[in-house]
DNA sequence: ACTGCAATTCTAACAGTGTTAGATTTTTCA
DNA sequence: TGAAAAATCTAACACTGTTAGAATTGCAGT
């Protein structure tokens, strides 16, 4: 039994590291290709396999998409609890989280790809199963928690925190979506200038009231 | 002379009812099965003709879907000229216009998907040539003007006319994905309100100033 | 070391996509 | 009616994600 166990973890380990090595050829596509050129063949010959062999770790192409933005978001949470810590007062909490997921995006314009592309609206029934999808949303949801405890800290309700991450959240996405596809010079103006304008305005609302 | 031109005008005409033949086609396709479903192949077969026949009328898929983006755009902005119209002040008529561009597209998401397509980030070399991108902004900046017409009737420059037409786009198109993606549910909160808070946020900047 | 079993990978194919070349039909005009 | 032009079809290409089944690899126990 007990060696059965330590044979069965060390394969699993093995496995577990070719997975890692799949992950890591198809981030290498990712980054150099875009998300267009990282087709599932694509993955696979840079990682030394023939297409199918990749079914054997993964159960679809988004599968492995979605293993991406699981370490997208964890990069971005990253960044924000950064700026978060160097903030001191709430307030400046609050605009060092939402600055800093804001400019995340802006700075790696593919990760925005990434989620725009598996945060989208008719998801086929092949694609994410339910929970996949629910650790998404949750890992989107913990890099945006730092604006909703900052507005819990300068004293808004839970209804204040929630509209305040949706309402930036939001905000920043438009604009992202706008910078990201080069339709934000229609408007001749600066985008982040925009996102720190409606930043203040979220914070004056809440320090107002 | 004359003879060759009312021939040719004759042609073109006919022409012309191929290609809105196939463009009702395509609607009804895309109506029915989304944007997945209209494929190429099922626009032809809804038209009744062979996949090849299509490219006779229009030179690839995306300028079939850049016709109807067209169409949509068109009744886009007839619907928020019609709401500017019932609006007698100028900030009751950016109110308007806000809302009416909001809730054009919560009503009909499809459009929504159909612009989101269209309009975005990376685009192929054989998707649109630059005439038709240029075309397709124009008609989204038309739907949007009123917006900026109001700023500019309260006296705000051209500067805070872009500023809060950009403002106000980018807001409504981070919610309206944020619905479309079923990802509002996240914050528990109401997205037309957001946006009518929003509107609520930039007429009162104005007239503070 | 050998054997057998399980884990892993490959070959080959399927159904689907957008697109193109070339032959063929249909329409138009003199 | 005959020739030119317009419109459509057939067949294929290159690509996509995915699956079934055979072949290989590697590890375990005797």
């Amino acid at each position: 039994m007990a060696g059965v166990e330590r044979g069965s973890k060390r394969k699993q380990a093995v496995s577990a590291l070719r997975r890692d090595l799949i992950l890591e050829a198809a981030r290498r596509v990712f980054e150099t290709e875009g998300l267009d050129g990282a087709s599932l063949r694509a993955i696979a010959a840079e990682a030394g396999y023939t297409p199918a062999a990749l079914y054997f770790h993964f159960e679809s192409k988004e599968a492995i998409y979605a293993e991406m933005l699981m370490d997208s978001l964890a990069r971005l949470k990253a960044e924000v609890d950064r700026a978060v810590a160097a903030a001191t007062t709430p307030p400046e909490r609050l605009q060092a989280a939402a600055l800093a997921f804001f400019d995340f995006y802006a700075r790696h314009p593919r990760d925005l790809d990434l989620g725009f592309y598996l945060f989208r609206g008719g998801m086929r029934p092949k694609g994410l199963g339910r929970d996949r999808d629910r650790e998404l949303n949750a890992a989107l949801e913990a890099s945006l928690m730092p604006v909703g405890e900052a507005v819990a800290a300068m004293g808004g309700g839970v209804d204040n925190a929630r509209a305040a991450m949706a309402d930036l959240f939001a905000h920043a996405t438009g604009l992202l979506l706008l910078m990201h596809t080069r339709r934000i010079r229609m408007f001749d103006v600066a985008p982040r200038a925009l996102m720190q304008r409606q930043v203040g305005r979220v914070i004056a609302e809440l320090e107002g009231a």
